[in-house]
RNA sequence: GGAGAGAUGGCUGAGUGGUCGAAAGCGCUCCCCUGCUAAGGGAGUAUAGGUUGAUAGCCUAUCCAGGGUUCGAAUCCCUGUCUCUCCGCCA
């Protein structure tokens, strides 16, 4: 949510800033109605400062043993007065909030302009696409050849955009999820946490994926709003709702591996072979939660985090700067990486980290104390994927496949894998 | 699933339908006193929103949440949520 005071301060900047994201700002819609909010406000608090001061005078007086029955009489219809502009007001004002809940965040101004992922600015590129003296296969034919991967049992036992994995396969997703949660913790600094897999509404509003972003999840049946989460990112950001902490405590850093649950409406025929885009896909993801001051330096520093996973992984990668048009809803900067595939000859997006600054944050009331003021200021909210599991699953498979179907073990892999440094050797 | 108890400010913990945003204690901040890491005295110490040039004032809201009764609700009524205890079941 962007901060209504700057909204009514430079609304036209604002419109102006938000068309580099694709977004139309209704910049009369939004007078109009902070205009009829601001009356009906005024008319309620007005009323319920007389009702107040005139309740007073009652309670005094029948202290002292008056008669109060002609104070009564002169406050016989302040209630009915009072619950009308009430009703008024709470009509006004949830409008007035939905219009805010619906805004997006504002880009920053390294945001390149553009319309799609086309438009997106590579930063540098890391590490040199393998050249492969034999026909190189994607990971579909490779999972396939070892009998690791099968996408009809899984098919049978749920529906399209599902999976099983098999035997070394499954242990390698394992062994890369272990590797990163261990370099985030160990060498950056990170807290692991373990949070709920089902959330409610109010902390995906918090985080921004509701209210407009409802079709993109599995909402759970029942009486309650559950819903299974799309990213860490929800639960973990959300520990912070409603809370102030102490400047002491920052930065705060998380790092979670959770699954992720999306319906992946609107992507139909896209991805539709391979894991490339599933239902259910496992990441670990880097939260941060940390001081205005601070939250440039932190999404560079958490980018390169995630960048040390593809380091380490020997993969070859490039890191993008999405264009405004490309950029997600909450997001005022956000960072992509991405990794080659040789399966598609493409690098495709394995991480995408972004800087919320305070959007994800007001929403949330998630606050730390200045020192210096003693005032609570809304926090800056950052994350990123260190990274997505299953892509990197496929990247590994794809890269390090030999001639005849098999795959090499990454180095810093093996420890995990039991010293194994080859897989489907006898298939 | 059954039975019961509870939810008050950073913490502990009072609270009557009326001047309670809320006693007291602790903690914290500032000041005073004190020749020393003791003790004492004083003042202050929530959050959000509105209004405003203003972090000055003023107004409004908030004692789990949402409704209701009332001129007036932390206090009475209803519903929900959460926590705790006991029983049952269970990974």
């Amino acid at each position: 949510m962007l901060d209504p005071k700057l909204l009514r301060t430079e609304l036209n900047d604002v419109a102006v800033r938000l068309g580099t994201k694709n977004f139309d700002l209704d910049i009369r819609q939004f007078e109009s109605l902070d205009a009829k909010r601001k009356s009906a406000q005024v008319a309620v608090e007005e009323l319920q400062a007389e009702r107040n001061k005139r309740s007073k005078v009652i309670g005094q007086a029948k202290a002292k043993g008056q008669d109060v029955e002609p104070l009564l009489a002169e406050v016989a219809d302040l209630g009915d007065r009072l619950d009308a502009a009430k009703s008024q007001f709470d009509v006004v004002s949830e409008q007035f909030q939905s219009l805010l809940l619906s805004i997006p965040n504002i880009p920053d101004e390294r945001v390149p302009a553009g319309k799609s992922e086309t438009d997106n600015i590579e930063i540098r590129q890391r590490g040199t696409p393998r050249e492969f003296n034999f026909t190189a296969l994607d990971h579909v034919d490779l999972g396939e050849h070892g009998n690791a991967m099968d996408f009809e049992v899984a098919a049978k036992i749920t529906g399209s955009r599902f999976v099983t994995l098999h035997g070394e396969l499954a242990q390698l997703h394992r062994a890369l999820t272990q590797f990163m949660l261990d370099l985030h913790v160990n060498e950056h600094g990170y807290q692991e946490v373990y949070v709920p897999y089902i959330v409610n509404a109010e902390s995906l509003q918090g985080t921004g994926q509701l209210p407009k972003f409802g079709e993109d999840l599995f909402k759970l049946e029942g009486d309650k709003d559950y819903y299974l989460i799309p990213t860490a990112e929800v639960p973990v950001t959300n520990l912070l709702r409603d809370a102030i902490v102490s400047e002491e405590q920052l930065p705060l850093k998380f790092v979670c591996h959770t699954p992720c649950f999306r319906s992946e409406a609107g992507s139909y025929g896209r991805d539709t072979r391979g894991m490339i885009r599933q239902h259910q896909f496992e990441k670990v993801e880097l939260v941060q939660l940390l001081r205005a001051q601070d939250s440039h330096a932190a999404h560079e520093a958490l980018t390169h985090h995630a960048e040390v996973v593809l380091q380490k992984l020997d993969l070859p990668y490039r890191l993008v700067n999405l264009c405004g048009g490309d950029l997600g809803f909450a997001s005022a900067m956000t960072y992509d990486l991405e990794v080659w595939l040789p399966g598609q000859a493409a690098y495709r997006e394995i991480s995408s980290c972004s800087n919320f600054l305070d959007f994800q944050a007001r929403r949330m009331q998630a606050r730390w104390r200045n020192n210096a003021t003693g005032k609570p200021e809304l926090l800056h909210s950052l994350n990123g994927s260190g990274v997505a599991v299953g892509r990197a699953l496929i990247a590994v498979m794809e890269n390090y496949q030999q001639q005849g179907g098999s795959i090499a073990v990454p180095a810093v892999l093996q420890p995990y894998m039991g010293g194994k440094t080859l897989l489907f050797s006898d298939s």
